[in-house]
DNA sequence: ATATCATATATGGAAAAACGTATATGTAAA
DNA sequence: TTTACATATACGTTTTTCCATATATGATAT
């Protein structure tokens, strides 16, 4: 893992809030990520493609639905980099989580999605 | 401190370096860094003006020479970041240590500088 | 005062990144 | 086998970032 390239990753706003996202709840489908950021579905599946193809996020089919998650992968000190990151700035994403949290209950998500 | 702004500030290989080279060494001069980097100083400049602008690093003036450090106010968690980061990649710096080394002993370096 | 050395900034141009819109793919249900 | 839905990709344009070159500033020594 390039340190550069990581950093070109994080540095970005729409990305630096979706890999936040995805680390704090683990696992997120596009359309929730979508609904969070309140942007475009292209917008959003073309960064996560970018953390994708550099490693940082792995993607996982469940029928229609395509669920992100932090690669596992991913070295040590990046893994830290972005725990670090979450931890210090939980209020960087607030209205991201605020909208996620009207989509309803994640039961009911995981069933019925967008 | 806004984290993205501060993820853009390490999203550039010339960047990067200077802090790392800076956080391993506590202090260097303009022109160490011009050195080590092997770049135009015009260039070093403009990013360590960059890097200065964004509250990352600290300059002071002795006499001719300007010498950076890690701003001592930067949040906790940045500074954790770039630790991180010097520790799991040190390679990543490794010739432009070399030609730092070349330079001379670092109290001959106090003396006479470039 | 002038010359010199280290460093900073300004400017215009080139390269890279990000974007919106349109379209393609792939799955599931009717 | 169409239709609908979630997601991905392509394309042309705009915005941002980076750079080389030239020039300015500020300190020291002559």
């Amino acid at each position: 893992m390039d340190c550069v390239q990581f950093y070109k990753c994080l540095a970005d706003n729409t990305r630096l809030k979706l890999l936040l996202l995805i680390q704090q709840h683990q696992e997120l489908c596009v359309c929730e990520l979508t609904t969070a950021l309140a942007l475009s579905q292209p917008k959003v599946s073309r960064h996560l493609a970018q953390l994708r193809q550099c490693g940082l996020l792995k993607d996982r089919r469940q029928g229609i639905w395509i669920f992100y998650q932090i690669d596992p992968q991913l070295s040590q000190w990046a893994q830290q980099v972005i725990e670090l990151t979450l931890a210090h700035n939980v209020r960087f994403i607030d209205e991201d989580n605020s909208r996620l949290k009207q989509m309803g209950s994640r039961s009911e998500i995981r069933q019925s999605c967008c």
